[in-house]
DNA sequence: ATAATTCCTCTAGTGACTAGAGGTTCAAGA
DNA sequence: TCTTGAACCTCTAGTCACTAGAGGAATTAT
């Protein structure tokens, strides 16, 4: 039986961490000792794993939740887990290719700019005049 | 003299984001009607413009309140403001490199899946064992 | 036995807004 | 001039995924 300081320490996940993952019903209501305090066992140190490492990739509460809740019933389709991470990866693409519109803008705006002084710094006047932009954010 | 409302549908900010934006010290104090009624000027315009222009690149309210401060000093080099904004871009092009890394990682994980039963689902698999990934997330 | 560490719950803070309550002022039509 | 309805005011609380801290109890090591 391991303490949330053990679980901690052998996944990297912070103690306040692990138990706002239990409180949002990601790891579910551990053992407690005599004095109240939390036990865990092996399978936990797993499901904490597949936390944190859908986490890394970005998925969000809900989506884990489901996946949980999925990997529960292992004779099912797993379309709907296909899904969740199809629908991250539409997610992240969208995100890279704004940020890369920002890139370019930034780019752009900083190139421009003489060094001067204030009154001639492109990048205080490209905020200023949106007519001075290239692309259509 | 535009009411808060005039401004708000000449530049799109919400009502409540341009009391936000008085709040944080971006669009200074307001003049006020006889009934405590906010009354904007056409220079309260462009600078709400420059801030909204600002956050649409992705800065955030510190940076805009610096950039601000700046442009009223328009005798001083522009390194300032320069350094904002490559910082920033800095910033941009480690999350978009981030985010690709996801993106590679999630498009190995769904299409490794064979669509059958959860069982031999690759992406609960790959959740669950980290061996399975091929970066260092 | 005592001291140090870890644990417990609960509350509040992060950033940049957004939503709502409860009440006041303004502008336009009758 | 009066009335109605829209827009305005302040203040509080909610969003997301945590993180930090208070104040106190349990556990572990010496």
């Amino acid at each position: 039986m391991l303490s949330i300081g053990d679980l901690s320490k052998r996944t990297g996940v912070k103690v306040p961490t692990i138990r706002y993952y239990e409180q949002m019903g990601l790891m579910g209501a551990a053992e407690r000792s005599e004095g109240n305090q939390r036990r865990y066992e092996r399978t936990d140190l797993e499901r904490l794993a597949f936390i944190r490492h859908a986490r890394d990739l970005g998925l969000d509460i809900p989506a884990i939740r489901d996946l949980i809740a999925l990997s529960r019933h292992p004779e099912m389709p797993c379309v709907d887990a296909d899904r969740i991470a199809a629908d991250h990866l539409s997610a992240v693409r969208e995100k890279i290719a704004k940020l890369q519109r920002l890139e370019h803008e930034l780019e752009r705006i900083i190139s421009h700019c003489d060094g001067h002084s204030i009154e001639d710094c492109y990048v205080i006047r490209a905020l200023s005049d949106h007519g001075l932009c290239d692309g259509e954010h």
